[in-house]
This record gives structure tokens, sequence and C-alpha cells, in this order.
DNA sequence: CGACACGTTGAGATATATCAAACGTGGTGG
DNA sequence: CCACCACGTTTGATATATCTCAACGTGTCG
């Protein structure tokens, strides 16, 4: 049941039911967070990876400044830092966003895994491509798209997942984060981000307030942010209402 | 010889002599492409990899104007496009920069390969994990520094994996790409990169003409663009020359 | 009730984009 | 050998998006 959530919908790496028993099986704990809680530093040596239960969690790095960039958002089911495996230590953070349920699952259970079943090492591996994948688009909106593009972009993306997962209908969802946490998303100041969100309100797009989303308009939210979810690698049943711009 | 340069001085995935052996068998082509030349395009059904032995490619994605963003640069030795192997299928362009010498490798040899060798299947896993890594910084660089920042971070990131695999010896290299290049990854426009790249000239810290990078002042470039090699994993070896900030 | 985090607004400063043009330079064909 | 062209680079003038600093609201919770 930890693992429910894990892959689900996506194109190509559907586990089967005896991989999903096998996965689960790994599993040697379960833990709760507060918000705002780092989970993991940059650096750490790691035993274990984490995955995501309940909650939002994030993955980010400090400028000189003490500034914040985040680089991933995680929704549950994602397997946060299953990179942290082969990699064994992180270059970057990993905190709770929001209040979080985790399971852990070690490294040598994972190494035990991956030797017996080729298919599922490949599983995993894919579902850390994801991750890298969602990067790209992140360097795409930080790249070419303005205040408005982006955070569209963002809502887009999040939404997609959350469907994907089933904790969004694709007209709202709840996320409890901050003006300030969408400001290290999109590499904006939270003053700013929070006029443009208003503008986004006022164009009767979307509206992003006290923790609720609720998207007004979904084609023009696609279209502000270029969104395409091809990225995303979902399949047809995730896709009903996730069509390109 | 084509995966000599393959994950060099990278911390914990060395390979073994054996590995290498195996890893170079699954080899079945060698291709040259000139300059600009897309070799995978998005949505394309991959049937193998591609090794990069000489040259620089890139990976990118056009947004709605068909301005490009690029997501990755490729050095010789990396494995441009192995996440194209777990994924089938990738979500953006791969093309070659400069003119690029390339091995291919087939998708059903990794097939065999992986599931006989899981450590080194775990190895090819981290490589892709790299990339990961590399894209976490960029996003860092485009959320977070300003233009001289950006290609200050660029030129030291470029210079550490051209130094790893012996391309630059950390005060010069040869890289045959254009400011509008280096617009497209900075998320700038070549106007501006002109600007910032000739404010580091007289500031005297790097000097970029002619397809020939010169690191005047190694130490003020670093701290410029906020540069910490941590991510790239690099080994001791390889990293004499280049510290933190 | 007060404290604190988060959201909102305004005015002015600054970085970067945009548009337009000129300059070099290497290659190519007459 | 020269004229010309394509491409990359460089420069100037102006426009605009975003930042910065500062202040004020507003809800929540102890």
């Amino acid at each position: 049941m930890f693992t429910e959530r894990f892959l689900r919908h996506r194109r190509g790496a559907k586990l089967t039911a005896d991989e999903r028993v096998a996965l689960e099986a790994c599993v040697d704990g379960v833990v709760n967070y507060p918000a705002r809680q780092i989970v993991v530093h940059s650096g750490q040596k790691l035993e274990h990876s984490t995955l995501l239960v309940d909650g939002f969690m994030c993955r980010y790095q400090d400028d000189r400044r003490g500034l914040r960039q985040l680089v991933a958002v995680h929704v549950p089911g994602d397997f946060v830092d299953l990179h942290g495996y082969p990699l064994q230590t992180l270059d970057h953070d990993v905190a709770a966003l929001t209040a979080v349920t985790i399971a852990t699952v070690p490294h040598d259970a994972l190494d035990r895994l991956t030797e017996e079943r080729p298919a599922l090492a490949r599983k995993l591996w894919y579902s850390t491509l994801l991750d890298a994948a969602i990067h790209r688009a992140w360097l795409f909106r930080l790249g070419r798209l303005d205040a408005g593009g982006r955070i569209a972009h963002f809502l887009c993306e999040t939404d997609a997942r959350l469907q994907a997962v089933g904790l969004s209908d694709g007209s709202k969802f709840v996320m409890g984060i901050t003006q300030t946490d969408v400001a290290e998303i999109c590499g904006l100041t939270p003053v700013h981000i929070n006029r443009v969100i208003r503008a986004l309100r006022e164009e009767q797009i979307v509206t992003f307030r006290h923790s609720l989303v609720e998207i007004l308009d979904p084609v023009r939210l696609r279209r502000r942010g270029e969104f395409d979810p091809d990225y995303l690698y979902l399949n047809d049943e995730a896709l009903q209402s996730n069509g390109s711009v």
C-alpha cells in the first residue's frame, strides 16, 4: 500500500503485481515529519531512500546568500531520493514542504531486489529518469518563460502529476505551499509572484489562495505556460484531461 | 577505446577492466555527424543509445516561437542519451553542437548487459543520475544567478568536465560553440551574452573568443558563478584544480 | 490579546530584452 | 584575385520585466 501510487499511470513502466509486492516488502519503516523539516542533508551518506506517502516534499540548493532554488517538488507516490541509491550522497537537501508521511527503503534491500529482478531494476531506473525529465521541463520554464508562464507551467505540471495519483480532478487541488515556495520554484521574488498570481486571477485563468489551486481556464493556463505533458510519460488513462497546447 | 572517457574520474562508479570490455563489446557502430545536425528527434522510438567520442553535443527543447532552451551539453565520454534506454522515447531533441564522432550501443545489447551484470547496470544508472545532477545545477544557475554568474558557472562546469576527461588543463579549453549557443544555455539573449562576456573579459576573469575559452582568474570565475563542483561527483584526482568557492 | 507568518500594495531602481545596424572574417564563385 | 555572402560578433538606443525596499493587512494560534 505504500507503493500504491508509485509509477502510477506511467507509460511503459507498469509494475507487475509481483514486483509491487517485492518492492513493498522492502519498506522497513514509516515516519512522519512536520512541514519545513529537512529530511536529508546535502553530502550526507545515505543508507535508505524515501518513498513519499502523503504530503509534499522538495529538493533544493542554497546560494551564497542563503536564498534557495527548489530543483524538485514531490507528490505522493514519488520515490523522492531514489537517486541517492546509486549516487550514495546527494548534491542537494531534501525537505518536507508540508507535514508528510514517508516510507523508508533500505539500500541493501534494493541491492537484493535489483540483483534478482533486472526488469524491476529498470523500472526503478526509469522512475529516476522521470525526475530528470521534470528537471528538464523546469529548465525550459526558467530559461524561456516569463513570470506568468512559469507559474502557469508549474501549476499545469502539478495538476497533471496529482491527477496521475488521484489527488486532483483537473479543476482544483490542495497544495499547502506558500507564495514564497512558488518564488523559490520559479526563480522569482515572492513579491513578484504575488503580483503575477493576482494578474492570473484577474484574467480568470487560475486562482491560488489558502493552498487551494482552482484552475478556471485549463486551456489558457496550458497555453500561458506552454505546457505539453509529454515529458511526464503518462499513459492515455491519465491524459484524459491533459491535452497538449 | 570508445568508452575510454566514460565515467572517468567519477567517485564510486569506476568501471572494472572487465566491465569496460563488456560495454565496449556492445558498440555496434561509429558515425560522424556535421555540426548542428539533429541526431535524435523528440518522441522518436529509440533502438540504440549514443556514446559521444569526439566533439560537443546538446539536448534542447523548443518553445512556441521556436526559441531553444538547451537542457544539456555533452562532452566526449558522455553517454548522451542513455536515458533513452529505460524511457524508450525522449522528451527533447539531441543534436551535434560541433562536428562529432559517436559510437552507438543497441538497446538489446544493454538488455543482456544489465541482466548479467547488476553492478554494471548500477553504474550505467549512476551515469544518467550525473546528468540529472547537472540538470539541477543548471536549475540553480537559471533560477538564482544573474547573467555574469550564469556564464561563469557554465564555464566552470565545462572546464571541470573537460578536465575530467583530459580535454582542459584548467586554464584554457577549446569549445566550438557560438555566443548564441551560450545564450540558449543561459536563458538569455545573444546580445546580452555578448555584453556580459565583454565585461568578464574587461574584468580579466575569462576570455571566450573564436571558440577558445581562457580562464584568467579561476578563483574569481568560480566565485562569480557560485560554482561548487560537488554535484559532478568527481574523485580527488580530477579535483586537483577545482576547489570549492 | 499579541505575535508571527503570510499576503498585498506602492514607488523607484536595475537587469535584461528588443530593435536596428554595422563590423569582421572565412568561404565561394565568377 | 576580387566581389560577395553567410555567419558570428559588436555596438547603440530604447523598452520592459523583474527586483528592491518599505509599509501595511490579515489570519492563526498560543
